[in-house]
DNA sequence: GGGATTCTATGATAATTATCAGTTTTTTTT
DNA sequence: AAAAAAAACTGATAATTATCATAGAATCCC
């Protein structure tokens, strides 16, 4: 069992502000799994019980909308917790989370979580630092989504990929989106994403080389993703 | 002064796991405020230094969008808190808040709600559930822009309304929203939102009378939410 | 009370985006 | 390596939504 007090996760999420005891308490009751590209780690209705620790690869947490269609609302990467939030408010997780890339992941119990919770006030705080963080996001997507155009969102979210992602040698980013994906992270048809990126790639914004996109022209995005 | 032990914001909000003496202590720093309909709480890019109580009235919470059109994020009304993510994220509000009625308020300084969370861990956990259903509430209305017609987001938004708000003894919903403001809501042009209103109270779902809403069929607002 | 201003409403048209249908390319499976 | 399945692409068309223009109604304000 690898110890927790070097892991990625540890360093970067609120777990930082755990003690050594509360850590080497969790290092006995966690699990460690590999997840396969297009495995699912949960659904949404599914009882999660306890938080992932993601140690490498990326996900992709969606809902299905009433009318059938899959949005995906954020990535979540290496370093990152996945599932605090059903976690604190209880009851099911309202979102799907599957792997994009093969994942390493950990699983702590809901149990050793809240208990260190109710315990140790810098982990609440840090917590709900990043909850707050989060939010003040969502309110971002929230205008994106409701006022800029397919065009315009397309070309934020590839700047998003950019910032938020490792790239390859080549400068190519690493994770394996699909079109679909794509246009289920904008809200628009598959057709429609896949239209503005061959026209992106026309005009030498991006590349792509399999399923991966490589960013170009960053300030030719912005001025996309801004102006009307 | 007031006392806060009977306050309604105190009865509602995360205020309520706040000992004898914490809020005893508030009671004396807290500032009293009467704001009218149409004046601005705080803007976007604001230092607001602490958090408000909201006593009686209404207020939309907006962001302005790069390109130009303003997007109201929540309406926040009595007994709500309204400004606990600024203060925990630290640095200035990324939101305007303007009173669609006329308010009665209160205002407790930063450094007051700040002790409170870091020695009262009810406070903190009661903070971050609640920041957590914003979240989730948060990821629901992401999907919604996503993915639904002008249409089906006008029948939500008003199914929302319904709920949120106390109605007077005809039944209209006691909140004076332009249809400016309601377009800014679901995120779309005012002659759209107008065109919509129109057909939906043509079509019986819905009566309006100065500018306040009364909801007629909730069933068939929901029929349209959902269907595609 | 009357003029100015803001808000609501409606029609015509343009722009954006979705849908459908079919083809090619890539990936997976055997 | 061939066959099957999935994904990417393209064109044509329909549906949705925004924009512009203009008029009437309600509200504000001396």
């Amino acid at each position: 069992m690898s110890k927790c007090e070097q892991c990625i996760v540890r360093q970067l999420s609120s777990l930082k502000e755990l003690t050594r005891d509360e850590l080497i308490r969790i290092s006995h009751c966690k699990t460690s799994k590999i997840i396969k590209r297009g495995e699912i780690l949960f659904n949404e209705g599914d009882h999660v019980n306890g938080v992932f620790c993601i140690k490498d690869g990326v996900c992709k947490v969606s809902k299905m909308s009433e009318n059938g269609r899959d949005q995906v609302i954020k990535l979540v990467k290496k370093g990152d917790l996945l599932g605090e939030r059903s976690l604190i408010t209880g009851g099911p997780a309202n979102l799907t989370a599957s792997a994009l890339n093969d994942m390493e992941i950990c699983f702590i119990p809901k149990e050793e979580i809240v208990r260190d919770l109710k315990r140790n006030n810098n982990f609440t705080m840090s917590m709900l630092k990043d909850l707050a963080e989060s939010l003040r996001n969502a309110d971002e997507v929230i205008v994106d989504m409701a006022q800029k155009t397919v065009k315009q969102r397309l070309a934020e979210t590839l700047i998003h990929l950019d910032k938020k992602f490792v790239k390859d040698d080549e400068g190519y980013i690493d994770v394996y989106l699909t079109r679909e994906d794509i246009a289920n992270i904008i809200g628009t048809a598959t057709e429609s994403a896949i239209r503005i990126l061959s026209d992106f790639k026309k005009n030498g914004l991006i590349d792509f080389k399999e399923k991966r996109i490589s960013i170009l022209n960053v300030r030719g995005l912005e001025r996309i993703a801004q102006k009307y």
